[in-house]
This record gives C-alpha cells, sequence and structure tokens, in this order.
DNA sequence: AACGTCACG
DNA sequence: ACGTACGTGACGTTA
C-alpha cells in the first residue's frame, strides 16, 4: 500500500487543532510539528512502514489567476506557523519518505497526478488529507482510498466509494460538482447561495452533473433557488473548476521505485528530541520495536459468501438471520436511478449469503418469515415485522451518550473488524455483535426495554416519517415575503445608525459595533469575545436605538433562515414534510427529528405562530394533537412521593400558580402573570438542578433573593429535595441512573477530579431520571396509540417530546381524540394519572 | 471544526 | 477560585 500524504492540510489542520502553548522549553512554537509528528506515527502503528510520499505546495497558485479572490479570505500564514515550516521537509526524510512538490501546484494537485498514476499501474493507495476535494480521487475498483482526519489531529475515518455515497449521497467523481455548487467558504470558493450540503447532493443525485442542472434549471424547484442558481451559474462553473484537482502534473517521481520507508531512528530521535517532542518519540519506539520483533498486523478473516438471489433466499426456512445492506450502489452509466441498487449480506447459523437487488423493502419482504438482526432497521426502508434485534438499538441502551452508532465503530471497539468490507461481512459481524449485546442487555436489565418499547418504535416511527406532515407553501411564501421586505428595511436602518455596513449576523462584527463603536455596557463573555445574545440584547435595550432593530433582525432572520426558506423546498409532490426520527441520539431516551427538524417549529411569537400555522392537514382531514401536561413535574411529584406537590395536580390546580403561593407565602389570588412565570422558572429550573446565580440571573434579581426563593421550594417541598440528595448518591455509587423502564445513563462526569465536571454531573443524573422517565412514558404511549388506530384510516404523523399529533379524517376526530387521551393516560397509571390536553383544527397552532 | 446564536420541549 | 438549568438541530461566521 502507498501512502499518499497532503503535508498542507495535516500541517494546518495540527496548527488550528493545537494549543499555541506548545513550545519547546526555548519558547520555540511548535504545536504543527507536533501535531504532524504525532499523525506520522500514528500511522505506522496503526499500519506499519508503508512506502510513502508526502506531498506540499510550492510557489503560487496557478488557480489565481481562475479566480482572483481565491484564497483570498485565509489569512496569511501566521507567524507562529511560519517559525515552524523547516522542520517538516527533515522530519519526513528522517521517516525515510519522500517529499514532493512542483513549483506552481498545490499539494493536491500533486497528490491527485500521483494518485491517478498510481491507479493506473494498478498500485493501491490510501490518501492520508484533511481536504474534503480529495474524495473525487476514490475511485471504483477500491485501488485508491483517502483517509480524511476526524476529530482531533490523530482520529482518522477511511473512505472507500461506499463510504463517500454514504456521507454525501453523491459518488467520488460528483465531488467537484457538489463543491461547485455548495461553495467552501474556507478555499473562497463561492458556489451559489442558498445551496448547502443536502441539496447539492438533492440536485446532482436528481440531474446527475453540474451542467446539466444548469442546462435544465427549469426543472429545478422552488423559485428563489432556480433564480440564484441562474444568476451564480458562471460562479459555479469556476467553483467547479477550482474543486477540480489536476491529475496531469509533469512530476517527475518513480511510484514504483518508491519503496517502503527506512525510518532513520538516529536522525528521528535528534529531530524528536530537537523538538522536544518526548511522546510521539516514546510512541515510535514501541511501536518500531514491535515491528522489529516481527509483530506483523494480524491477518484479517475473509468471508467467502455464498452468491444468491433473492428468490433463492426463501429456501432458507425461517430461522433468525442478520442483514445488512451497502447502499447506494450506483450502476455503471445509470447515475441514481429513482430505485438505488442494494448490494446485500445475510448471515444464517452456518453460512453467509450475498447479491444485489433493487430496495430495501424488497429485502425484507423476501425475509419475511425470519427474525431479523439488522443494525439500523428503520434505515432500510421497510422495517422487518420480526424486527429480533437491532445493534444500532442495543449500543444506544447500552451507552447512550456515545456520539453516534456506525456498526464499524461498534465492531472495531469490541476488536471484531475495522476497514470497511462489505455487506456479507457486514451480516456476519451484525450477528456477533448482537450477540454479545444480548448477554450485556440482560446483564443490565435492558431486553424488556427493548423488546417491548424501543423495537416495536421502530415501525412506529418509520410509519410516521412515510406519512410526513402537511405544509401551506403559498401561505408561508406569503409570510416569507413580509419578512423579506421588513429585514431589508432593518438592514438600511441599522447601517444607517452604525454609521457603517458591517454583517450582522457576526457576533464579533456586531460586538465591534455595539461595544467599541457605540461603547454600550458589555455583559457576559464568552471565549472568543463580549455575548451578544438575546439576553444580552435585551438588557442594554434601553441604551441605544439600534438594538431593537437588531434584535428584530435577528428574530427575521432566524426565521427565514430556518423554517421560511428551507421548508418549502423539502415537501413532496403532496405538499408533505417528512422528518427523520433519530432513536439514538439523545441520552436521556428522547427522540430527535431531523432534516427537517419538525419537532422546533416556532410557537413562542406572533411571527412564529404565523409559521406553525402553515402546518396542515390534507383537505378533509383534521389535526388531532394532544400533550401531556405538565408531564416531567407529574414525574417528578411522582418519583420523589411529594404529597404537597401531588395534592397540587390532584386538586387539578395550575402548578405554577400553586408553586408561587407556597414560594412567595401568598394567597392565589394575589398571584399575577409576573410571578407565576418566576415560580415557573423555579419549577422547572429545580428539574435541571438550579442554582441562585441562575435564577438570579435569569429573574434579574440578586442572587442572596434567589437563594431565598430556592429555599423555600425546597422547604415546602421536602421530598424533592430528598429526591435530588438520593438519585446523586445512587448515581455516584452505582455510576449511572435509571429511569421508570430501567433506561441508563451512565454519569462519568461525576467520577472526574474537577469540581465543575462532578456539578453537571449532578445535574445531568436528576435531570435525566426525570426527563427520561418522561421519554419512557411518551414511548409507550406511542406503542399504543399505534396499536389502537388499527382500525381507523388516520395516523400517527408527530412526536414533539410531550406531545403527539394524529392526521385522520374529520369524522375520526371524535373516535382518535377519545382513543389517544385514553391510550396516553394509561401509558404510566398512576395517581394523581398523567393529564392530557388535546385539541382539534385543520392546522397545527389551531389544533392546540 | 468550533463557536455563537436561537428555534423547540 | 470557578461556573452557574437539561435535552435537542439548524444556521451563519470564522479560524
Amino acid at each position: 500500500m502507498l501512502y499518499l500524504i497532503d503535508g498542507n492540510s495535516l500541517v494546518y489542520r495540527a496548527f488550528f487543532a493545537l494549543p499555541e502553548a506548545i513550545a519547546t522549553s526555548r519558547g520555540e512554537p511548535t504545536n504543527a510539528i507536533f501535531g504532524f509528528a504525532s499523525m506520522l506515527v500514528k500511522l505506522i502503528t496503526d499500519h506499519g512502514v508503508e512506502p510513502t510520499v508526502v506531498a506540499w505546495d510550492a510557489g503560487s497558485s496557478g488557480r489565481d489567476e481562475l479566480y482572483d479572490q481565491y484564497k483570498a479570505g485565509r489569512r496569511s500564514r501566521p507567524d507562529l506557523l511560519r517559525e515552524q515550516w523547516p522542520a517538516f521537509d527533515p522530519l519526513v526524510e528522517a521517516f525515510g519518505y519522500r517529499n514532493a512538490r512542483l513549483e506552481g501546484y498545490e499539494a493536491d494537485d500533486v497528490i491527485a497526478t500521483l494518485a491517478e498514476r498510481a491507479r493506473t499501474q494498478g498500485i493501491p493507495v490510501t490518501i492520508v488529507t484533511g481536504d474534503r476535494d480529495a474524495f473525487q480521487l476514490v475511485d471504483e475498483a477500491g485501488l485508491v482510498r483517502v483517509m480524511a482526519t476526524a476529530r482531533g489531529i490523530t482520529e482518522t475515518k477511511l473512505y472507500d466509494r461506499d463510504t463517500v455515497i454514504e456521507r454525501y449521497g453523491i459518488p467520488p467523481e460528483l465531488i467537484p460538482d457538489f463543491y461547485g455548487l455548495k461553495g467552501d467558504t474556507s478555499d473562497n470558493i463561492p458556489g451559489i447561495p442558498g445551496i448547502g450540503e443536502k441539496t447539492a447532493a438533492e440536485l446532482l443525485q436528481r440531474f446527475g452533473s453540474l451542467e446539466a442542472i444548469l442546462d435544465r434549471v427549469d426543472e429545478v424547484s422552488g423559485e428563489k433557488r432556480r433564480e440564484n442558481v441562474r444568476l451564480h451559474r458562471d460562479d459555479a462553473v469556476v467553483s467547479k473548476q477550482l474543486a477540480t484537482m489536476r491529475r496531469d502534473l509533469p512530476l517527475e517521481l518513480d511510484l514504483a521505485a518508491i519503496n517502503a520507508g527506512e525510518p532513520d531512528m538516529t536522525a528521528i530521535r535528534d529531530t524528536f528530541r530537537r523538538f522536544e517532542l518526548r511522546d510521539p518519540l516514546r510512541r515510535l519506539e514501541e511501536v518500531i520495536g514491535e515491528i522489529g520483533a516481527g509483530g506483523a498486523p494480524a491477518a484479517r478473516e475473509t468471508v467467502r459468501p455464498r452468491t444468491v438471489t433473492l428468490g433463492q433466499l426463501a429456501a432458507l426456512g425461517d430461522g433468525e438471520l442478520a442483514v445488512a445492506v451497502r447502499e447506494p450502489m450506483v450502476p455503471e452509466g445509470a447515475l441514481f436511478a429513482d430505485s438505488p441498487a442494494l448490494s446485500f449480506g445475510v448471515a444464517t447459523a452456518t453460512e453467509v449469503l450475498s447479491g444485489e437487488m433493487g430496495e430495501g423493502p424488497e429485502l425484507v419482504g423476501a425475509l419475511a418469515t425470519h427474525p431479523l438482526v439488522v443494525h439500523d432497521a428503520k434505515s432500510l426502508g421497510s422495517v422487518p415485522r420480526q424486527l429480533a434485534h437491532d445493534t444500532m438499538l442495543g449500543a444506544y441502551l447500552l451507552d447512550p451518550a456515545r456520539r453516534g452508532y456506525p456498526l464499524h465503530e461498534l465492531l472495531e471497539d469490541r476488536g471484531l473488524a475495522a476497514e470497511p468490507d462489505g455487506a456479507p461481512a457486514d451480516a456476519l459481524l451484525t450477528k456477533r455483535l448482537a450477540e454479545l449485546q444480548r448477554a450485556e442487555l440482560a446483564a443490565s436489565g435492558l431486553e424488556e426495554l427493548l423488546r417491548e418499547v424501543e423495537l416495536p418504535l421502530v415501525s412506529v416511527l418509520r410509519e410516521m416519517e412515510l406519512a410526513g406532515v402537511g405544509l401551506d407553501v403559498p401561505q408561508l411564501a406569503e409570510v416569507g415575503t413580509r419578512v423579506n421586505e421588513e429585514i431589508e428595511k432593518l438592514e438600511r436602518a441599522i447601517y444607517a445608525v452604525a454609521g457603517e455596513e458591517f454583517v450582522i449576523g457576526s457576533p464579533q462584527q456586531l460586538g465591534a459595533i455595539l461595544f467599541e463603536k457605540l461603547g454600550l455596557s458589555r455583559k457576559r463573555r464568552g471565549k472568543t469575545g463580549f455575548s451578544t445574545d438575546a439576553r444580552v440584547l435585551q438588557a442594554i435595550r434601553s441604551e441605544h436605538e439600534i438594538i431593537p432593530m437588531v434584535e428584530r433582525w435577528r428574530e427575521l432572520s432566524t426565521l427565514i433562515k430556518t423554517y421560511l426558506e428551507p421548508l418549502p423546498v423539502l415537501v413532496d409532490a403532496q405538499s408533505r414534510l417528512h422528518t427523520t426520527f433519530l432513536q439514538t441520539v439523545a441520552a436521556t431516551g428522547r427522540l430527535s427529528s431531523t432534516n427537517p427538524n419538525l419537532q422546533n417549529i416556532p410557537i413562542r411569537t406572533p411571527l412564529g405562530r404565523e409559521i406553525r400555522r402553515c402546518i396542515v392537514a390534507a383537505p378533509g382531514n383534521v389535526l388531532v394533537c394532544a400533550d401531556y401536561s405538565q408531564i416531567e413535574l407529574r414525574v417528578l411529584a411522582q418519583i420523589a412521593d411529594e404529597p404537597v406537590l401531588k395534592q397540587i395536580f390532584r386538586a387539578g390546580e395550575d402548578v405554577h400558580t400553586a408553586t408561587a403561593c407556597q414560594v412567595f407565602q401568598v394567597e392565589p389570588g394575589e398571584i399575577d402573570a409576573g410571578m407565576r412565570s418566576k415560580a415557573k422558572m423555579i419549577n422547572y429550573g429545580i428539574a435541571y438542578g438550579l442554582t441562585d446565580f441562575g435564577l438570579a440571573d435569569r429573574l434579574q434579581i440578586p442572587r442572596e433573593e434567589a437563594a431565598v426563593f430556592i429555599a423555600t421550594y425546597f422547604e415546602r417541598f421536602p421530598k424533592v429535595r430528598e429526591f435530588i440528595d438520593s438519585t446523586i448518591a445512587q448515581a455516584i455509587e452505582q455510576g449511572y441512573v435509571t429511569t421508570l423502564l430501567g433506561r441508563r445513563r451512565p454519569i462519568p462526569e461525576l467520577r472526574a477530579r474537577n469540581r465543575q465536571q462532578q456539578a453537571l454531573g449532578e445535574r445531568l443524573a436528576v435531570n435525566t431520571v426525570i426527563q427520561g422517565t418522561a421519554a419512557d412514558i411518551i414511548k409507550v404511549a406511542m406503542v399504543r396509540v399505534h396499536a389502537a388506530l388499527a382500525g381507523v384510516r388516520s395516523r400517527l404523523i408527530l412526536q414533539i417530546h410531550d406531545e403527539l399529533m394524529i392526521e385522520g379524517p374529520a369524522e375520526e376526530a371524535d373516535e382518535v381524540r377519545s382513543l389517544l387521551t385514553t391510550e396516553m393516560v394509561r401509558a404510566w397509571e398512576l395517581d394523581p394519572p398523567l393529564g392530557v390536553d388535546v385539541g382539534v383544527g385543520e392546522n397545527w397552532l389551531d389544533a392546540k
């Protein structure tokens, strides 16, 4: 395997990722050197010593002529990095690797040229870079792969053709088209405004290339978007050229003659000691010692699958199978046909089968008689009726706070496999992973939660995603027009008052205007400067006329950019929006919603409510919306067994008003809206681990006063204090907390040495029990409601944490209303019972 | 990629 | 002395 390393990319990345404080004892900066050396060491640790070329930029880029703004936005290489620059060439040579550069060209063109030559000579290549453009070099035959830097500096992810498609939704050869559309701000590649990653991928899937999009611009959906494409077509074409790597540089370098580096340990030691890189040197000496002792990397098990057709699967009987797919496989020439092809793998008890086919649902259909084990069953498009185990859900229940659950990461953690391989191998490994998980789930008491709640929920969620929710596009467009007009006026007014034009959306530039130029009061500060967030602006509102305008601009531009512009583009032919519910993201057990997020549709401001009014039922249908009333506080009352709080709910009183009476020690008649809202803040604050400081800040009162409120709260509701204390004690003892249904969340923060982290751990422990229990309850309710809807046409379409939305024929509304209430209340039968408020309407606003 | 900001529960 | 209320997702800017 030949390694081609983009030196510039890695060095820049190391420089920006690592603190400037990394330096020699003489004060010479070494953060980039340290980072780059660490990466080289990591490569040897993971893959041994291999033939390696490191490419570098040299001289001015020929692209300057193509686009004069190219990289104009990039600041000249900071001095701290410039000082480190001379170290890299000798470092590379010490490892026994080759440096390569060509005057007038960038490192990525050198890499592209070498990768192309290697490919034609049949030499397998791994490109190591942080530059996303390089994905265009990945080839179909698997000869050229890209190892891209991930988080931190030594974490990497290996991309082959399938993983590029998984990540971007497009094959490698369309990467230049992709950046031509989307642009790349860090390289000053303009692209087309309003087109981000998702839109670029969608358009390319549909049209096949940038040129096809430009030719057939009339077919692009969305008026504004069409206009943008027409207006910026030249930018897009130039951007694509900028993003296209040159593969034909006149480089004098014979790849076949490059041997595995022979690390010159004397030179390496000298260099590492010179820059005081003790840790990387120690790691390198360890690994070189091992390799020298003959420790070759362990050979990977090869799977030899039997090739079958979909029809032949029927002959498999009815035992449990593990299934995996790789998608979408792009057929040669026919780019992204309507039904993307899949390659699949099936692992039975005794053998592994593989095949190719059209769609996930067909595969699920062919295997209908089998209990199936899958990783992320919802992503198959059709959820198996007999979903026996889902390794993604299993991993989530075992450790719900992980960043993500990619199959290969889980496998790697257990030493099962590492690099991308194929669907048959995935199927076999999914099966093994499932066996390991089953034992652990049983040991942790999580089996029932998986079997009775999370697995049945998968198909419910999939149906909700497919059903979608209606959007009144013309109405939304009308709101958008009004908002756009107002925002333009505001911008002119803001510039006039500020005395100059600036980027209002840049907190940095806004801060400079407000705090430096206009001298307004500074409140809180963050990592990069003084905060300009909504609470700060509110506090200094009366200091200058610019503030209310900026506040309004913020509100409007958020609503425009997050809802008014993107939503209409996402609707299907029936004008419906289809979200994706994520079941393994929230550490507390909640669901989340993405692409679009339908769990954060506005409601709090008048303009927000206008947007919510645009979420509508189909003609003849109505929306039935039911939400649990104060579910988290009821959960708290129940788990804490707090008699006064329970009595408030039993009596059907308004809990915030009642709390206000208790905390402020007055009669119910004396509570005004302000007191109620303060009590509300205290009620929810308690569940989140509020401090006197935090309450004081939010209520704009002295800290002492806030402390009195909190103390009074705990006097009146003493069992809440006991619940909090015992929950924290238990979390410290066990290392985790559990919810009503036994869902677990480990709280490693409690074991941290720093007190801040510990305090965070305490808040997480308490909040997770409450929020997680509420999440358990509504998940149970969803499964029950879904079952209860079997005989009618109405369907569940949304969940918003404590609220369920059903759409159906108007004549079913009464029946659905009562069924919904009943099942939601029954999800956890307690005393006093859960409260549910339900409403019906043709749009979301009216249904609440 | 990280940060700041803001939409929701 | 230090930070200060939990859980999400989306967007724009900047390094």
